[in-house]
DNA sequence: AACAGTCTTGACCACTTGGTCAAGAAATTT
DNA sequence: AAATTTCTTGACCAAGTGGTCAAGACTGTT
């Protein structure tokens, strides 16, 4: 926002190193916590010095503004799958695969999301208020839409989507937790599918929509 | 366990100052993660000198410990209810309505254990190691019980654990972002009871267990 | 009233941290 | 090749932090 963020086409070398840093903040930052972190750990983990972390981002806080927005902007996209779906049973599915295949393979950007948000979202409260909030609406529309015309059970549209929320970013965010109790591995591509279903089938059986147990694929993103 | 904790009677002095201590440090220690609290804030919020806080506590990371632990104690407790149970109706509504109760009310217990898991669980591994796996492997047992008993649907424990807790705890941990999304008003009454209702009857149903509409109390605690 | 624990507190310190800066190295443009 | 813009980096600093300490206040006991 304050920078010049790119001009050139030179400025290949500038979005190179942005995306650098970027990445290893978010590993940082979910490491750590927003105070925890420190300049000095990112820059490290980065391969540069500290000096060159604030030339291209001036302060810690619009760093982590930046990780922050390219999680907010992935979560969105997650959804995609969810309008084009013709019913419940095709879009819960979808979206709880997609979900957990994010939690599965980017849990860092969870984590600080689930870190800035415990905390009250103190930088990111703007975003919440615009953003969320419409994005929210427009995917409660959808599920009233659903149960309008008998396809699901009735339910809060919103408390199903907290559901799918919790359980799925659960596995990004517990991580440690999780890996803990099951022996101190990660778990196995069997384990993944297992807990896939396991999801589908509650939220699905739960909200009195015919279960698929062979269901399509979606896996990539 | 380095202290010696209490000794004499008029240790009541020292026993309600480290519960004091305790609570504003919880809320603190929530608000901002372990390493973005300072002792002076908590000792702020306690209304005490900060000098006074180490007396009862020599370091940040003893009086942390502390917080944990007491919270972890808490969600032990939860799980009575869990024991004493005849069967998945009965079992998963109590503990349903005991945890989403204490999301209600006490929240910043659950966000600080989220913060602690999230970041890999640096101070209290002892804990999931030790109490936590235990604890669960108990609980995974009385439900591979009732599933042999033909009282729920086949799944595996851990996954019906993580679901439940994962349901239930996002109620206090993003409880910003439910406020938030809720036109910035705290969840009524009324509310409460819809997502209480709501959960139960994905995770009943869902589990082919017939659903209580009219569901016992277990308000408390 | 003297004594002995327990508790309180302002002042202080060593250390870490985010951020600055100026000198120079690379890369582009003219 | 000169000039200009972009990038790199070690050294540095002001501010804030966890923790210490010693002097004194409070409490109960003898």
């Amino acid at each position: 926002m304050i920078l010049s963020t790119q001009r050139n086409q030179s400025g290949s070398k500038r979005k190179e190193n942005e995306a650098l840093i970027i990445t290893a903040a978010e590993k940082i930052f979910a490491d750590m916590g927003y105070a925890g972190a420190t300049m000095q750990q990112i820059a490290d983990a980065a391969g540069l010095p500290k000096a060159n972390l604030h030339y291209y981002f001036p302060t810690k806080e619009i760093l982590y503004r930046n990780v922050i927005e390219k999680i907010f902007n992935l979560w969105l996209e997650a959804a995609d799958i969810f309008d084009a779906a013709e019913g419940p049973k095709d879009g819960l599915s979808s979206y709880i695969d997609a979900k957990l295949e994010s939690s599965r393979h980017f849990p860092n950007g969870s984590k600080v999301w689930a870190n800035e948000v415990i905390q009250g979202a103190p930088i990111i409260q703007d975003y919440l208020e615009s953003k969320l909030t419409a994005w929210t609406h427009s995917k409660a529309e959808i599920i009233e839409m659903w149960i309008a015309k008998g396809l699901m059970d009735p339910i809060n549209p919103k408390t199903l989507l907290y559901f799918i929320w919790s359980a799925t970013q659960h596995y990004a965010d517990f991580q440690h937790q999780i890996r803990t109790l099951n022996n101190n591995s990660d778990l196995t591509e069997a384990q993944w599918s297992e807990v896939k279903e396991a999801i589908k089938k509650l939220v699905l059986k739960g909200l009195g929509v015919e279960h698929v147990s062979d269901c399509p694929t979606i896996s990539d993103e």
